[in-house]
RNA sequence: GGGUCGUUAGCUCAGUCGGUAGAGCAGCGGGCUUUUAACCCGUUGGUCCUGGGUUCGAGCCCCAGACGGCCCA
């Protein structure tokens, strides 16, 4: 703690001290009755004599924000989470002591309540006149500057409590992130899938090739690992009867921090059985046009210096066709691993010996084709070798029935229909553990108790994954996974926090 | 893991060629009864991220480290 802050701070406990004498320090009495946004819209309108002639009665609460005072009367600015509105103090109205009081007790970013009744200014802001004020909680920290608020990105992230207080886009931010959850909810419930809440900790990680988080459980003496992707206990209840079922909610992946990427993130995973993977591009293509409306966004959006058009039928291309497109090659040169490696090699992609034409075309697609799909398309046709959980293709089983919708060069979903039989999971399942003995640490894990429910037989089922987190970055035009997280991942400080002692928390569970 | 950029007052930011550290806001004192990023006068406040080094002298140059941003693996 440096010493020019502890000097602001000493002046706030001083004040907090005097009103803890007076029994004043944290009451909780008042009652809030008006939101500033009900206000402004009931009474925005209203002209200074109408207001006037009126009289009408307010009891507002909030963050002080903005603080002018002139002699006898000042102007305080009230945040409350509906919005801002201004609050009037005259020493004639309120009393002197009172009036003293507020000049000598209030600071900036101290909560308050306001009683009065509503005026108009001369410049036509709708204002509280207060006949009341109070002190609710003392603000002992200053908060950052009033105009630029915190800029500083790890003092948002790590504080992010300031940034909410600060920053009005922040706020909305994340205000679209709980519409799109709830929109997300309504939009299957409404089509009678089953919202359900399986396994976080899995005792053999599954249903995505990723590095999983490993703990302990104590009195089990086990290995548990935090849930990669919901997917394989989702389908075991489709075995079960559940055939529409979704799941929304966290999957943990031990990877490293990027802009697009956090250890813990956010995805929709739902599973229909009797449909398959061409029904569920026609399903998510409507989702996010529907999406879209009910958040009230045009069906054009502005990301990242981007016009994305939604608008329009998403187009459909297979994998073979954008790689053979973005590199100059022939489309049948593409099933070949000599051929394959030769053309990775050419574009300097590291490969592996182990990889066959499958996982050398994902990569060559990952490593230039990707990122310039910017308009929403989807991608078929994703090789057997990296879909251990597709169904294969009828025609083609080198491939399988799956998709991936990229929107501005990243990947918003998943989908596939779903394989469904238990001698081929079993097989796919054994490569994976073969690629997991030679070294493969994302490789998945065999999972034999989910082979033997797919032996009690799962519908023809289709299945896919959205990310939240993208998805939402998308509407926000964010282009970091943290500006979409409340609290993301960041190195931790050892010692105290960047702006003082670290605070004590009392445990509430 | 590698490269690169950044870290200066509570906050937002300047800081020249290496010559003893600045502004605005916030704070403190004073003035002001329709201001609005209020204004006017005065004023306090610095581990220049940390630790070494070079130098008569380092916010600035060199080395190492911490944290963060971006790019790459």
């Amino acid at each position: 703690m440096t010493e020019a802050e502890s000097e602001i701070v000493t002046h706030r406990r001083r004040k907090l001290d005097a009103l803890r004498e007076r029994g004043e320090a944290y009451p909780n009495g008042f009652r809030r009755r008006h939101l500033a946004k009900d206000l402004l819209a009931n009474y925005g309108p209203a002209s200074k004599q109408e207001l006037g002639a009126q009289a009408i009665g307010a009891a507002v609460a909030g963050r002080v924000m903005l603080r002018r005072v002139m002699g006898k009367a000042s102007f305080i600015t009230l945040a409350d989470p509906s919005g801002r509105i201004q609050c009037y103090l005259r020493q004639d109205d309120i009393g002197a002591d009172a009036y003293e009081d507020f000049k000598d007790m209030w600071d900036i970013g101290d909560i308050a309540g306001v009683v009065g009744t509503l005026m108009k200014t001369n410049k036509g802001e709708l204002t509280i006149q207060a006949s009341e004020a109070r002190l609710l909680a003392k603000a002992l920290q200053p908060l950052p500057e009033k105009y630029h608020g915190l800029a500083d990105q790890q003092l948002r992230y790590r504080q992010r409590y300031l940034d909410l207080v600060m920053n009005e886009q922040s706020r909305n931010v994340f205000r679209t992130r709980a519409a799109v959850v709830a929109a997300l909810r309504r939009f299957f419930d409404a089509r009678d899938f089953l919202e359900v809440e399986t396994p976080m900790m899995h005792p053999v990680p599954g249903g995505a090739t990723a590095r999983p988080f490993v703990t302990r459980h104590n009195s089990l003496d086990t290995d548990l690992y935090l849930r990669v992707a919901p997917e394989l206990y989702l389908k075991r209840l489709v075995v079960g009867g559940f055939e529409r079922v979704y799941e929304m909610n966290r999957c943990f992946r031990n990877e490293g921090l990027s802009p697009r990427h956090n250890p813990e993130f956010t995805t929709i995973e739902f599973y229909q059985a009797f449909a398959d993977y061409e029904d569920l591009m026609v399903l998510t293509e409507g989702l996010l046009r529907w999406l879209l409306t009910e958040l009230e966004m045009e069906q054009t959006i502005s990301f990242d210096g981007h016009e994305i058009d939604f608008g329009q039928p998403i187009p459909r291309r297979a994998m073979t066709v954008a790689v053979a497109e973005a590199i100059g090659v022939e489309e049948k040169d593409l099933k070949d691993a000599a051929k394959l490696r030769n053309i990775a090699g050419g574009l300097n992609i590291a490969i592996e010996d182990s990889w066959g034409s499958g996982r050398l075309l994902m990569e060559i697609f990952e490593a230039r084709v990707e990122e310039n799909l910017i308009q929403p398309t989807f991608i078929t046709g994703y090789p057997a070798e990296v879909s251990p959980l597709s169904r294969r293709n009828d025609e083609d089983p080198s491939i399988t029935d799956r998709f991936e919708l990229f929107v501005a060069g990243r990947e918003i979903a998943n989908g596939f229909s779903e394989l469904n039989d238990p001698d081929d999971q079993a097989a796919r399942f054994r490569a994976q553990a073969a690629l997991k003995n030679q070294g493969d640490l994302d490789a998945m894990h065999y999972d034999q108790d989910y082979v033997t429910a797919l032996e009690y037989g799962m519908p023809p089922t289709a299945g896919e994954g959205i990310g939240i987190d993208r998805l939402v970055m998308l509407l926000t035009n964010c282009t970091t996974i943290r500006d979409v997280l409340l609290f993301p991942q960041l190195r931790s400080v050892p010692q105290s926090s960047p702006r003082q002692g670290s605070p004590r928390q009392e445990s509430r569970s």
